[in-house]
DNA sequence: AACCTAAACAAC
DNA sequence: TTGTTTAGGTTC
């Protein structure tokens, strides 16, 4: 007798586990884990969906309700069941419900109405349609005529084509349709966000010597019997992407499948762009701003086997391709691969895991790579490919730090220092251009009052709101807006205004210094809506503006070859976070930022702005040192157990009231210190989290530290009983976090 | 989600 | 006492 565990499709917490049913005997042979299956379910014996888990010899459920299963939905074993073995893993690792899981992993969420095209097609002969012709065309029925004409030469043709060029109204159709001669037929269409005609194919560019050695290198790797991953290490300007096109040319020649990972929608442009230019039709895209109907669309065409490459955000990577072969990372180092919802994976584990499963390559490629991906490369987990050349051997800009400090003292109160403003002249008046970075939106940080201190504050978050264009004060968090008062609210001084510059207020000083030259802004504001980011980066790219100024968006991977001049505003902003990577986060900054400079014919130069400028990060980055930055980075963290030296799990409180909130994170933290005696175990909180209230809500957290993750894992499993048997955790959510 | 049960509540 | 609403529990 064999039983299955199946977990029910219904979105319901306490529904979420397994169920044991019985297999009957007919199904014993074709029943496999991941396979979905009707079942009697509930008191009223409903029949329901549901994914079988797992199958056991014997029951471990008593009490003789056991129920048999109804029907195999499935036959086969198919992409999916590989992807709820990805989702099972996903629960136990990361924390959430199997439901949960499976709805990040499956794309069948809701039922997306299918879009439909219609066609007319004859079903008389054509023998039979002529004579009914010739009877047609001596009468006044002159529509009726023309389609009839139409449909003998065309057999079969789209109904909307019929109704604009040949006038058939309904009625006509009608009279058509009651006597048998022609048929109106449905075929499901599936849209396409990439218009591939407007993408002309160019085929493939010549590889150089130094990318002709990372593939064979990687080909090598691939040969060997337990192939690992590979962790592709390329400096900004090397031409990572060639080398991934060349081994995506080699999967889909082996019949195999390709998924390209990358970073936001704000990569899909270019990105897209070249791999369509090369693989035209076999390409598709998804990304956040895709409908519901166009995503799920997405899913199946890749399942039919329509195309053979999906490029996309991290929901990419659970695509379903009969076939899968090869799962690129690009900018692996990228925080936008964490995920903010349950369960918050990590990209870069979910890919080598799916990897695992669907016996797929996995390379991650990136220029700064995060420290996890480069130790796990350096201790021989990874193989470490390194592309060390820039493309066309074009040298790496010359980068100066400049230190705010002195301009400060030299009377200099901009926020641009005096030898940027001279390399802005110089590279105008050579008709270049010149991007500027910093890492701010608005127009100013914050909005304080100068005689008595008092800083404007969201009511609903724990942050100052930051000044905007025309007057207006915005919460960067809930979009909370107020216009700007006129007088401060505290003390009724008139001596009100915005400290720290931000992308506005540097365009507007850009333009008051420059007149004659034409400035864009490339931020959150600006890329609002559909299409605009394409329309700035397109404008930019055909040098129809000189100086582009924008927060981190502007410095991902985007190719001017016409930019010679980089402008890092203000480099310790990132340095000033709360969080750990705050050191990794600004080397990697200003290495992409550094490296869009000087990637065409001329030489670059980059300016970086700062008021640290002896921080082993802005110093490593200067001279794009990763290694050097790597040792002093891995130092740090080694010394405060922060990982990659150790793993950390985050607790993450949250609650619309206060004191019960800070009751349950302490109770929380008694909990830890009774059930887990471990003296590896480092407790860090509970403490307010960086943003300690957020819409209203407000946020703590409780760090915990250790070397193995399995005591994590452990611990968080407990914690998960814990909360749920106790009644005081009712209001409040709580979060896992693992980093 | 769908169903059942017990408790709370209102009306007789 | 009886009917009606509602909160809470159970589902292999």
């Amino acid at each position: 007798m064999i039983y299955a565990d199946v977990i029910i499709d219904i979105s319901h917490e306490k529904l979420d586990r397994t169920f044991l049913y019985r297999v009957p005997e007919e199904m014993e042979g074709q029943i496999q884990a991941g396979m979905v299956v009707s079942v009697p379910f509930g008191n009223g014996n409903k029949l329901r969906k549901g994914y079988v888990t797992g199958l056991s010899g014997e029951a471990d459920f008593q009490g003789g309700k056991i129920k048999e299963i109804q029907a195999l939905l499935s036959d086969e074993e198919t992409t999916e069941s590989r992807l709820i073995v990805l989702a099972a893993w996903m629960r136990q690792r990361y924390g959430s419900t199997m439901i949960q899981a499976l709805r990040t992993v499956l794309p069948i969420q809701n039922k997306v109405k299918a879009k439909e095209k219609r066609y007319l097609v004859l079903t008389i002969e054509a023998e039979e349609g002529k004579k009914l012709l010739d009877q047609l065309s001596c009468t006044r029925y002159k529509a009726r005529t023309r389609l009839l004409a139409a449909m003998l030469e065309r057999k079969v043709i789209p109904a909307s084509e019929a109704a604009k060029d040949l006038g058939a109204s309904a009625s006509v159709l009608k009279y058509f349709q009651e006597n048998k001669i022609l048929e109106i037929r449905q075929e499901e269409i599936l849209r396409k966000p990439v218009d591939i005609r407007k993408i002309p194919l160019t085929g493939k560019a010549q590889l150089t010597d130094a990318q002709k050695q990372a593939v064979c290198k990687i080909r090598r790797e691939w040969e060997s019997d337990n192939s690992r991953t590979v962790l592709l290490h390329g400096i900004t300007g090397s031409g990572k992407t060639l080398v991934y096109i060349e081994l995506i040319q080699q999967m889909i020649e082996e019949g195999k499948q390709a998924i390209v990972l990358i970073p936001e929608i704000a990569l899909t442009y270019q990105t897209v762009h070249r791999f369509c230019s090369i693989f035209g039709d076999k390409v598709s895209v998804l990304n956040s701003r895709l409908s519901q109907g166009e995503r799920y669309d997405q899913f199946k065409r890749a399942k039919k086997g329509e195309i053979q490459i999906m490029v996309g955000p991290r929901s990419a990577l659970f695509t379903p391709f009969p076939n899968l072969g090869l799962i690129i990372m690009d900018e692996e180092h990228e925080p936008t691969y964490k995920s903010e919802n349950t369960p918050r994976y990590h990209t870069r584990e979910a890919a080598v895991k799916r990897g695992e499963l669907e016996n797929a390559h996995v390379i991650l490629g990136s220029a700064t790579p995060s420290l996890e991906a480069y130790k796990k490369a350096q201790e021989g987990e990874y193989l470490l490919v390194t592309l060390n050349e820039r493309y066309a051997d074009r040298p790496l800009p010359k980068v100066s730090i400049i230190d705010m400090r002195g301009e400060l003292k030299a009377g200099n109160r901009s926020a641009l220092s005096r030898s940027l403003k001279q390399a802005l002249e110089k590279c105008l008046e050579e008709h270049k251009q010149a991007m500027l970075f910093l890492n701010r939106r608005g127009y100013a940080g914050f909005v304080s009052c100068r005689s008595c201190g008092h800083v404007m504050k969201c009511p609903h978050c724990d942050v100052s709101l930051s000044e905007h264009q025309g007057e207006r004060l915005i919460c960067h968090y809930c979009g909370y807006e107020i216009r700007k008062p006129q007088v401060c609210p505290v003390c009724g001084s008139p001596y009100i205004g915005g400290f720290k510059a931000g992308t506005q207020q540097i365009q507007q000083i850009l333009q008051k210094e420059f007149p004659e030259a034409s400035v864009l802004r490339m931020d959150y504001d600006t890329t609002r809506n559909k299409g605009s980011y394409e329309q700035i980066l397109a404008s930019f790219s055909a040098h129809k503006a000189d100086i582009l100024v924008g927060t981190q968006m502007i410095v991902k991977g985007h190719d001017f070859p016409d930019v010679t001049l980089v402008g890092v505003l203000a480099a310790d902003m990132s340095l000033n976070g709360s969080d750990y990577r705050c050191g990794e986060r600004t080397f990697q900054l200003l290495t992409q930022a550094v490296g869009r400079s000087g990637r065409g014919l001329q030489p670059g130069t980059a300016l970086i702005q700062t008021y640290n400028p002896d921080h082993y990060s802005i110093q490593a980055a200067a001279v794009q040192d990763y290694p050097a930055f790597y040792q002093e980075e891995m130092g740090y963290r080694m010394l405060l157990d922060y990982p990659p030296a150790a793993h950390m799990m985050a607790v993450l409180g949250a609650c619309e009231q206060e004191e019960l909130l800070t009751q349950a994170m302490h109770y929380t933290a008694l909990f830890i210190r009774r059930v887990c005696t471990d003296a590896e175990l480092h407790m860090i909180g509970p403490a307010p989290q960086s943003v300690g209230k957020v819409k209203d809500m407000y946020k703590k957290v409780i760090y915990l530290k250790h070397q193995d993750s399995r005591v994590l894992i452990a611990l968080r499993e407990k914690l998960e009983q814990y909360m749920e048997i106790n009644s005081g955790f009712r209001k409040i959510y709580i979060q896992f976090d693992f980093s």
